[in-house]
DNA sequence: CTAGGATCCTGTCAGC
DNA sequence: TGCTGACAGGATCCTA
C-alpha cells in the first residue's frame, strides 16, 4: 500500500532515473488506467518530479504535467541498466516487462523503459494542463503535509471531527495528507492512543502526540527509502523491508509489543484492518 | 456540514 | 480437487 513516504521514495528513485529523458513511445495496456491522449506525452522530455501527498506529478518539457496515483497496489518500474521499483511491495516487480500487471509503460529515446503496473486497476495516469491542475478536485481538498501541519490546527481538525474515530480521520486525505494504513496505526501506537477512541476524547497533549508520532513515523520510513530502494533494485528480487524493520504493530498480531510486552492484536476500525497493543494504547 | 457504508478490481488464502 | 466467500485498503460517491 503506497503511502506518502513510499510515493517519495519512489520520486527520488526516479529523479535520478528519468529525469531529462525524452519519451517516445506511450503504450497504453488498460484504458481505465490512463486518462488523456497518448500522443500529448510522446516526443516530450520529463523537466521534474513533484509529490502532492500520495499524487506524484510527472512535469513534460510541454508544460503538461501526468499526474500518477499508485492507490492500494501500483508499482512504478524503471527498467535501464539496473531495475527500480517502488510501490505496492509484491514480486511481480522481477518479472519479464510488460507483464502480466503492466497497465500502461513508456520507451525512452535512449532504450530504457518505464513500467505501471497495477494488479487492482485502481492507480491511474492523467495528464493534466495548468487548468486541470488548478481546479483538481483531489489535490484542491488535499490536506496539508504532516510537518507542515500546526499542532494547534491539528486539534481543530479532531474537535471538528469529535464524534468519528481517530484513525478514520487521520485516513481522510482532507485533512491531512499522506495517511495511510501502515502510518495511522503506527502513528495510534506512537501516541499510545486507541485507534477508535473518538476524536473528541483526545487531549492536546495526546494530539500532538499524535501529530508528532505520524511525522515520525513517515519520516523515519523515508529515511530508510535509500535501503528500500536498493533491496527493491537488486536482481535477485530480495523484499524492501521498511515493515519489518520500522513497524511495531502493523501486521505483528500475534507478537509481543516492543514498549510493554503485552500481545499485539487485530481488529476492524474505519473499515481496515487495524492493528493496536491493548496493553499500552488506551 | 459530518458519519458511515458501498463501490471499484483482482489475486490469495481459509474452509468445506 | 474445486468451489465460495472473506480480505486486502485509497479515494469517491451516495445516503441519512
Amino acid at each position: 500500500m503506497p503511502e506518502l513516504p513510499e510515493v517519495e521514495t519512489i520520486k527520488r528513485g526516479l529523479e535520478k532515473c528519468i529525469v531529462e529523458k525524452k519519451i517516445q513511445k506511450l503504450h497504453i495496456l488498460c484504458e481505465k488506467s490512463f486518462q488523456g491522449e497518448p500522443g500529448a506525452v510522446e516526443g516530450q522530455k520529463i523537466i521534474g518530479i513533484r509529490r502532492r501527498g500520495k499524487a506524484l506529478l510527472i512535469e513534460l518539457s510541454n508544460k503538461l504535467t501526468v499526474m500518477v496515483h499508485l492507490r492500494m497496489t501500483g508499482q512504478m518500474i524503471y527498467d535501464g541498466s539496473e531495475r527500480f521499483a517502488a510501490g505496492h511491495p509484491d514480486e511481480s516487480f522481477r518479472e519479464e516487462m510488460p507483464g502480466r500487471f503492466t497497465r500502461i509503460y513508456a520507451d525512452f529515446e535512449d532504450g530504457t523503459h518505464l513500467y505501471f503496473n497495477d494488479l487492482r486497476k485502481f492507480g491511474f495516469w492523467k495528464v493534466m494542463d495548468d487548468l486541470d491542475l488548478a481546479s483538481d478536485k483531489f489535490l484542491n481538498n488535499l490536506g496539508v503535509e504532516p510537518w507542515e501541519m500546526k499542532p494547534a490546527a491539528f486539534y481543530e481538525v479532531l474537535r471538528r471531527h469529535a464524534k468519528a474515530p481517530v484513525k478514520a480521520v487521520i485516513l481522510d486525505q482532507h485533512n491531512i495528507a499522506g495517511v495511510g494504513n501502515i502510518y495511522a496505526d503506527e502513528g495510534c501506537f506512537y501516541a499510545g492512543i486507541l485507534p477508535w477512541r473518538e476524536c473528541g476524547s483526545l487531549s492536546r497533549k495526546e494530539a500532538d502526540k499524535l501529530l508528532e508520532g505520524l511525522c515520525k513515523v513517515m519520516q523515519a520510513s523515508i529515511d530508510s527509502g535509500g535501503s528500500t530502494m536498493k533491496d527493491y533494485v537488486r536482481a535477485d528480487g530480495t523484499r524492501g523491508n521498511y515493515l519489518e524493520k520500522f513497524a511495531q504493530v502493523f501486521r505483528r498480531e500475534g507478537c509481543e509489543c516492543p514498549r510493554c510486552g503485552a500481545e499485539i492484536l487485530k481488529t476492524r476500525t474505519a473499515g481496515r484492518g487495524t492493528h493496536y497493543c491493548g496493553g499500552c494504547q488506551k
